[in-house]
Formats: structure tokens, C-alpha cells, sequence
RNA sequence: CGGGGCGUAGCGCAGCCCGGUUAGCGCGCCUGCCUUGGGAGCAGGAGGCCGCAGGUUCGAAUCCUGCCGCCCCGACCA
């Protein structure tokens, strides 16, 4: 390609808007344009890497069986209807105003409609499905230039098997089939244990690549490799003990006492000898009050492992439930169930809410006093606790993820009637499985974890061309003829070859272009070197100039992609 | 959806508080000359519904009201 006729706007100065690296790179270097918040126009070269994507992602796919469909984004409403998602996502949920259709923001259901009309034995199973398309999510607030938008690409693919066994094998061939795509794309990434929240299933893991711009938090361990999204994370933290002797419980006027770091400076006491107590409302009617050790997060996600909906009380619910306002509830006299996290399990001596404002209790002992509280794991994993698996300091860091796998059992073939008839010819749901990938967040981790102060460092996988071949002067006839030389020589390799035959642009424009594209290879003929008949070859990673005899430098391009 | 910020030429910004000639600056763009090893120089030029609508005023980019858009924080996130 002649730059002089392709379309790469590139950019001095990084536009306001954007504020991540990842987005100011690829709006700089002319590969995505915005067209409306969350929604971007790919350019050319950008586009160019979004296709290298797609072919490493239908390679690796196609190994491990996978057949390529092309479903319709434009879905009838009924088919969400028959799984009650068009409830479940609410208002993510794109609505057309003049049918009823929906945009498609995921395509379990799609699938599954197509599988119970073809999929009927055994014998025809396992079948793995996929697809590289538009999904469509109205998210409430986008972000991060192309990491969270409202129109989106994504591979996802399904899995129907006949047997658990067979759906662990269909995970596992995906789980390798990811790791294998994130590998080839150069991505530094980690797998992580999740929760399989509104999907439903059994089991699930997502690829995440760690980011100060991920919105996703994971607790990640140096030295064994354990890692988890926080809303699964364990951890474990020294047992405080139990004091020998129990007082018995006494009142305390506590004005204006709210929250445990103000109770603890008021008693002069450790904020581990608080309890702090939060009343969720559970399933949509029951009270639950939930006991926390000192400043402890309570992981609204194990909650909702425990009970399927949970939600905050509101203040008028807590006035009525306990006769207190948030900042004096405790659990001596709560009507309704109590949970305690594991960290209070035998505690003594504690001090919570008395459920009269400004007033606390102390001398509380767990199992004395609140003998019906259920011990559960309940808190938000902190940095430098201990590892669940070796004990050594946890590290806890956003991430973006990059792709989730899920073990979905039969909740959508049960809900859509998707079933085949076994060896002995009775019938059963399709166990199935659900595999995403988002396009989009490959792209930009990438540039995320490969750019330096000049702009974006590709790898041969993803680059959007193989080599920038660049002129310096093409005013100068032995410069102008030796790129046109080099330019058919290597296009006729079948290399990819973009090749700066601007006549007006200053070198430095040049370089400074190049740099910023970040196209592994940069082949520079300038008059400097090839009066001695050399030019120079430039890794992007190194950014080391090599000189090389004008006759050497197609083999050295050659060895660097094995052609 | 809550909180905050911003909206003036393709991009980055000034002007607004305190209303008043023809709305400026840098980069980019066009023409010519010149220049060619890290985003050159000189000269000339084009490009604006000052986000939109309404209001106040003799007069609004500037003051007031409403709306829209974009960014950030939070909530949400299959």
C-alpha cells in the first residue's frame, strides 16, 4: 500500500476525550474514529488488525472443532422471552421502537433455538458453534475509548454435549483454545476463578489482562498463581482469638458515633473488636443482618451465592426492622437471620450497635449472645492478606477481562425445550457451554501493554502490515527508485508492505508517523546511507537503526516472518 | 441513573467572571517559493449557526432557563 493513497489520519496531539493509553494511541496512530459514545468507526488500518485478530481467533477455533455461523443481531423478542432474559438485562437490552426486536447482546438463546430444531441424538453431539459478530449492549456509561462500548465485537461460540463429562472436555478444549489465541496476540494475561452471575451454570473463569484501566478486580497471588475476580476471592487472615474471660454485655451512650472508625477512636479500642452490622434485604422480603469484623467489606456477591437477590435495606426498612439508624444496628435482639463472617467465629468481648440510636453494646460475645448467627465467608479480600493456596501476600489490582468461559448446564435447553434422546432413547436437555471473546479488548490490551513514549510496538501477529518501507526524500530519483525496487520486490514475497512515498512529508514526519504505527519492521532509504548503498532496518521493539547493504535487506525481512 | 467537569475552525486551546468594532492563537489544510535524517522556513489564503432552543437586553460566545453531546468518579455490568 502507498501511503500517499491510504487513508491513516494520524494525530500530533492526543484528543481530549481521551484519557487511557490504549485510546489516545489508536485514535493517534488513525485506527478508530468515535462516532458516539461507546460506538467507533474502525479506519483502515485499524481494521487491518481487527481482521489479524479475527484470523488467530478462527484458527485456533476451527483446531478444536469449532464450525463458524453467522448469526442475525436483529433477534425477535420472543426467543428472550422463552428464557426470561429481556427481564434479566433490563435496560443493557437495546429495544427497536418500531418492532418488536431486540439487538442481540449475547446469543445463547439464538443458538439454542437453532439447536433444538436440528440437534435430536446423541450420535449427533458434541457440536461446538461459533461465531465472530456484532453484539449490542446499552451500556450506561461507556468508557475507555474502545474497552467498553455499546456496540461491540466478540467470537462467541456454544458448546452441546450429551454428558457433564463431555461439556468438561468442551470447557477444557476452550480453555486451552484461549490460552492459545491470547498467547499468539502477544497478550501478558491470567486466568481467573469467577462468578458465573446472571448466565447461570456451574463453573466458569475469565482472561483477564491486568490494567489501571480494567473495571473488574482481581486478587492475584505472585508466587502460586492463584488468582480470582474479588467477587469469588478468598483469602486467609490471621484468627483473632478469643479473650479468655467474657464480659457481660453493658450499654454505652455513643452520640454521634456512626461508623466503626469513629467507634473504635471513641472506646480506644481496635476496630477488629467491633462488629458491624448491614441488613440486606434478601429474595425481595426477608431481613438478613449481616455481622462484619470491624471495617471488613461485605462481598455483596458471596451474599448473592447464599441468597439469589439481595439488596441493601433502605433506611425507612431499617427503622422499622431495628428501631436504628445505620450507624447503631447490631444484632442482640434482631428479629431474623443473622450472618457472621468467618473472622468473628468465637469472638468475645465484641461492641456493636445497641438498635437504639447513639447507643452501642460491648461485651458481646458470639457464641453466648448470638448463638443463631451462621458463620460464612463473607468479606472483600484485601491486599497482603494470605494466598488461599500458599499463604504467601495477595495482590489485589483492577483488570480488564478479555474473555469468560462458562459451564452453562441446561438452563437455556431446559427453558427452550432443547433436548436430544440418548443411547436408550430417552430425552434430556443439551448440556451446554458459552465461550466470549471481546475483539475490541484484545486490540487494546495490546496496545495497553505494548506501546513506549512514541507510540504503539505490534507483534507479527496483530501488526496491521508486516513492513513500513520509508522513504526519506523521494525527491532524490536514487532514493525514489530503489524504494519502488524494494517495494514490488517484497509485495511480490507476498509481504505486507505500507510503504511511505510521500513526496512532501519531512523525514522526521516520517519517522515520527512510523513510530507511532508501530509496525514491526521500518525500512528507512534515505541519501545519507545509500551513497555507500545501505539503508537502514529497524525493529520497532529495539528501535535500534541497522545498516544493511541495499542487496541484504529483503533476506533480512524474509528471516523475521519465515518467508 | 447520582456527583463533577467540559462544549468556540479538523486537533489543542484563549476570550466568558465584568455584554459592545470584523471572535483570536498554535498545529493541521490550500497556493507559491524554499527545504529533506526525528512532526522545517517565508509569504499569501481558506475554514466558525461560539453545541441546540428559548429568554433578558438597544446589543449575547459572554447573563438566565431548558435540552443535547462528550469526558471523569460512583452505581450497574450477562
Amino acid at each position: 500500500m502507498r501511503q500517499s493513497k491510504t487513508f491513516i489520519p494520524t494525530l500530533k496531539e492526543a484528543p481530549n476525550d481521551a484519557v487511557v493509553p490504549s485510546h489516545i494511541l489508536m485514535l493517534r496512530a488513525g485506527l478508530v474514529r468515535m462516532l458516539s459514545a461507546g460506538v467507533y468507526s474502525f479506519l483502515p488500518m485499524g481494521y487491518k488488525v481487527i481482521k489479524k485478530i479475527t484470523e488467530v481467533i478462527r484458527e485456533e477455533m476451527d483446531a478444536i472443532g469449532g464450525q463458524e455461523f453467522h448469526l442475525p443481531a436483529l433477534n425477535p423478542i420472543e426467543i428472550w422471552e422463552e428464557t426470561d432474559r429481556v427481564k434479566a438485562f433490563g435496560d443493557t437490552m437495546f429495544h427497536l421502537k418500531n418492532r418488536d426486536y431486540v439487538l442481540a447482546p449475547t446469543h445463547e438463546e439464538i443458538m439454542t433455538y437453532h439447536a433444538r430444531r436440528v440437534l435430536q441424538s446423541y450420535k449427533e453431539l458434541p457440536q461446538v458453534w461459533y461465531q465472530i459478530q456484532t453484539k449490542f449492549r446499552n451500556e450506561a456509561r461507556p468508557r475507555s475509548g474502545v474497552i467498553r462500548g455499546r456496540q461491540f465485537l466478540m467470537k462467541d461460540s456454544y458448546s452441546f454435549d450429551a454428558s457433564w463429562e463431555d461439556l468438561d472436555k468442551s470447557y477444557d478444549s476452550h480453555a486451552a483454545a484461549y490460552r492459545r489465541i491470547f498467547e499468539r496476540c502477544g497478550l501478558k494475561f491470567f486466568v481467573v476463578g469467577a462468578s458465573s452471575g446472571a448466565m447461570g451454570g456451574t463453573g466458569s473463569e475469565e482472561f483477564m489482562v491486568r490494567s489501571a484501566a480494567g473495571e473488574d478486580t482481581v486478587a492475584h497471588c505472585e508466587s502460586c498463581g492463584y488468582a480470582a475476580n474479588s467477587e469469588v476471592a478468598t483469602s486467609v487472615i490471621q484468627a483473632l482469638a478469643r479473650d479468655s474471660e467474657s464480659k457481660d454485655i453493658f450499654e454505652i451512650s455513643t452520640p454521634n458515633i456512626k461508623s466503626i472508625d469513629e467507634l473504635s477512636a471513641f472506646l480506644s479500642i481496635n476496630e477488629s473488636q467491633c462488629a458491624k452490622s448491614r441488613v440486606y434485604i434478601v429474595n425481595g422480603k426477608e431481613p438478613v443482618l449481616v455481622l462484619m469484623c470491624g471495617n471488613d467489606e461485605v462481598n455483596e456477591t458471596k451474599l448473592e451465592k447464599i441468597f439469589s437477590e439481595v439488596r441493601p435495606a433502605h433506611p425507612e426498612e431499617l427503622q422499622n426492622l431495628t428501631g436504628a439508624e445505620a450507624g447503631s444496628i447490631g444484632p442482640l435482639g434482631f428479629k431474623g437471620r443473622i450472618l457472621a463472617d468467618l473472622r468473628l467465629k468465637d469472638r468475645n468481648n465484641l461492641y456493636s450497635g445497641a438498635n437504639k440510636n447513639e447507643y452501642h453494646i460491648g461485651g458481646i460475645d458470639m457464641v453466648r449472645d448470638v448463638p443463631s448467627a451462621e458463620l460464612v465467608d463473607l468479606r472483600i479480600v484485601q491486599p497482603g492478606e494470605g494466598c488461599p493456596n500458599c499463604g504467601a501476600n495477595i495482590d489485589v489490582f483492577p483488570a480488564i477481562e478479555l474473555g469468560h468461559i462458562f459451564k452453562l448446564g441446561t438452563r437455556y435447553s431446559e427453558a427452550m425445550g432443547a433436548r436430544f434422546l440418548d443411547v436408550n432413547g430417552k430425552d434430556h436437555p443439551l448440556i451446554m457451554g458459552s465461550y466470549g471473546i471481546g475483539l475490541e479488548r484484545v486490540m487494546a490490551c495490546f496496545v495497553e501493554q505494548n506501546h513506549d513514549d512514541f507510540g504503539i510496538i505490534w507483534n507479527k501477529e496483530l501488526a496491521p502490515m508486516q513492513v513500513h518501507l520509508i522513504g526519506l526524500n523521494m525527491k532524490k530519483q536514487e532514493i525514489a527508485d530503489e524504494c519502488e525496487r524494494l517495494y514490488s520486490e517484497l509485495t511480490t514475497l507476498g509481504l505486507q508492505v505500507l510503504f511511505d512515498d510521500r513526496k512532501d512529508a519531512q523525514p522526521g514526519f516520517k519517522m515520527k508517523d512510523a513510530d507511532l504505527l508501530g509496525i514491526p519492521i521500518q525500512i528507512i532509504v534515505g541519501e545519507r546511507k545509500i551513497k555507500e548503498g545501505l539503508l537502514e532496518f529497524k525493529l520497532r521493539t529495539d528501535s535500534v537503526k541497522l545498516d544493511v547493504a541495499l542487496t541484504d535487506v529483503v533476506g533480512k525481512v524474509k528471516e523475521f516472518y519465515s518467508v
